[in-house]
RNA sequence: UGCCCGAUGGUGUAACUGGCAACACGUCUGAUUUUGGUUCAGAAGAGUCUAGGUUCGAGCCCUAGUCGGGCAACCA
């Protein structure tokens, strides 16, 4: 008997609602199945970059260990050397790691496990559930029959235990050359489900493998290794996605003629993201056409691309934790995603000014020359970041859209015989302007109120828009690259009739070559995230030199101007 | 013509073993603001795919249907 009061479990419950899998296990828990234990695993197939969607996957299962004070293995399911490279390794345990998860010394391969998987296939054969099937994939697939019509049975489907085994052997020995002989799963070739009719469960493959080298022929297939992995590992909920579902009973039944330890395998819905496509062989494709620069493209929605963004793992986490885990799919909005970030870099990004798309404006009554250092409040979420010094002086450059020659009423910013105040420094009149051949505007006057000077304003003026502006004389001149959305489309790859391609956004990257920034920002360092005043979030890219400082857009602010403009 | 899964505001997720649908994002209003940011206050928006059934009572249970997704790699 506890003596813990209902109601205190009840709030602890309101708390944080479970999600179905956390069910699942609480019942698991009460019933005793795996004596109390939680044990879960990321399994990554070393062939390609994580993405945003495998960061939902490590969130869940890392999270989930967290939660009930269980273990989360880092498993490479590393069963076909022909697509899976060490490179690939590597980048998966630095992103997890940037994630913010530590697995300790739980970092599996499944090829740690090829003997052991040997030994469980001979057993299988034993066991007579288990054949060397001599016809070609071709053949097999002929005789697998179709969703609706039974299959055939193999004509080698009754070969003896001792040839089997024989045979076996052979295959591993590299006696027999790659697709001439498989491992075949004796089930049921009438079975309604086509992953139970005889699944191959061996094939050889000489090639050599990243971790085991040249010493196998014969490489697993996924059903067959992984369930055993899980079971090796002591895994207890094997959490997957969706498409696996149908592969659920094929999973219990080898475990349940192999082993004694078995994992429940637990599906949930893959994660989607509107404006963008996650699959990785659509990612490759961007890649290898060069439509991006690269998987780390701050475009791209592998993780890699994302810290390119400028993105924290902490907003990635919280993204997770917010869309939450179930059955049913669906498109996540991306602006949750960009809430996420937002919501993070308000709080910690220092705040700097910088001109994106420069306009000179003089204050022709200012005198000539003269520089004033201005105090500037880094961050007004964080008072412990503290102040900086900010050069001001008779030229500045302010940004293009901050003056209309013919403003609207709802307009706050510069306009003929307007006034607007310059952030940190003074109220400002726009007195006139001059306009090149074209029309196009190349330069402001205005006159400055001395008496406006920022806290010690004694003016008595009243302004309704403050701007930003760079001290011509000290800016800092920089190339910053504007990201948008790589697709127009909502969900780019759900056109059956269309390519995904089409949708590709011509104006996803347009890189400016020279916007002009505050000074301070010389000191900026790789990985750096600031707030651009009015603008959005940036981040120095790793291409920065102080010769050449280059930023990155990861998320505009909010703009409630963006919208009134666009009613009209 | 088979099997498996799913269906709740615009989007995603909730609603303890049935008890008058909640949270987040987004949208809209207003306040504050030396960022048209942030913050704060508030609003609109679903009656839970459909039809039956069980029940005092159904988003939750049952039946049938509809719609959506997945399954026939020697990929994972």
């Amino acid at each position: 008997m506890s003596g813990k009061a209902p109601s205190a479990t009840k709030q602890e419950a309101s708390k944080s609602p479970k999600n179905f899998i956390e069910l699942r296990i609480d019942e698991d828990n009460k019933t005793g199945r795996f004596g109390g234990e939680v044990h879960t695993r990321f399994p990554p197939e070393p062939n390609g970059y994580l993405h945003i969607g495998h960061a939902k996957s490590i969130c869940l299962n890392f999270g989930l260990a967290q939660k009930y004070k269980g273990k989360c293995n880092l498993r490479f399911d590393d069963t076909n050397p022909v697509t899976e490279e060490d490179e690939y390794v590597q980048s998966i345990k630095n992103d997890v790691r940037w994630l913010g998860f530590d697995w300790g010394d739980s970092e599996f391969f499944a090829s740690d496990y090829f003997d052991q998987l040997y030994a469980l296939a001979q057993k299988l054969i034993k066991a007579g559930k288990a054949y060397v099937d001599d016809q070609s994939a071709d053949e097999v697939a002929a005789q697998k029959g179709t969703p609706t019509e039974p299959g055939k049975e193999s004509p080698f489907r009754n070969r003896s235990v001792e040839e089997n085994l024989d045979l076996f052997q052979r295959m591993r020995d590299g006696e027999f050359n790659e697709g001439s002989k498989v491992l075949r799963a004796k089930i049921d070739m009438a079975s309604p489900n086509m992953h139970m009719r005889d699944p191959a469960l061996y094939r050889i493959k000489k090639k050599a493998h990243h971790r085991t080298g040249d010493k196998w022929n014969i490489y697993p297939m996924y059903d067959f290794a992984h369930g055993l992995s899980d079971s090796i590992e002591g895994i207890t909920h094997s959490i997957c996605t969706l498409e696996f579902e149908v592969h659920r009973p094929l999973y219990e039944w080898i475990n349940n003629q192999l082993v004694d330890h078995r994992p429940q395998q637990i599906e949930f819905a893959r994660l989607n993201l509107s404006y963008t496509v996650m699959s990785k062989r659509k990612l490759l494709e961007l890649v290898q056409q060069n439509h991006v620069n690269g998987w780390d493209d701050p475009r791209m929605p592998t993780i890699s691309g994302l810290r390119r963004r400028g993105y924290t793992p902490r907003s990635i986490r919280n993204f997770a934790e917010r869309i939450g885990v179930a059955k049913r799919d669906g498109i996540i909005d991306v602006a949750l995603l960009e809430h996420s970030i937002r919501e993070d870099l308000n709080k910690v990004a220092n705040r700097v000014m910088g001109v994106l798309d420069p306009l000179k404006l003089v204050i022709t009554n200012y005198p000539e020359g003269e520089t004033e250092n201005l105090t500037a409040i880094n961050n007004p979420e964080d008072e412990s970041a503290g102040k900086r010094e900010l050069p001001f002086g008779r030229e500045i450059y302010i940004d293009r859209a901050d003056f209309m020659e013919d403003p609207p009423k709802k307009y706050f910013r510069l306009g003929p015989d307007r006034l607007v105040r310059l952030k940190y420094a003074y109220i400002v009149k726009c007195t006139g302007y001059e306009k090149d051949d074209n029309g196009n505007i190349t330069e402001i006057h205005a006159e400055y109120y001395p008496e406006s000077k920022s806290g010690q304003d004694t003016s008595g003026l009243k302004v309704k828009g403050t701007i930003h502006w760079v001290s011509v004389a000290h800016a800092v001149k920089a190339e910053v690259r504007q990201y948008d959305r790589l697709f127009m489309d909502e969900d780019p790859a759900g056109h059956k009739e269309k390519d995904f391609k089409e949708f590709l956004n011509p104006d996803s990257l347009e890189v400016i070559e020279k916007a002009y920034l505050e000074p301070s920002l010389l000191k900026a360092r790789p990985g750096d995230r600031f707030q651009f005043e009015r603008k959005g979030y940036y981040c120095v890219d790793p291409d920065f030199t102080t010769e050449k400082p280059v930023f990155n857009l990861t998320v505009t602010l909010r703009d409630s101007w963006a919208k009134i403009a666009k009613k009209g």
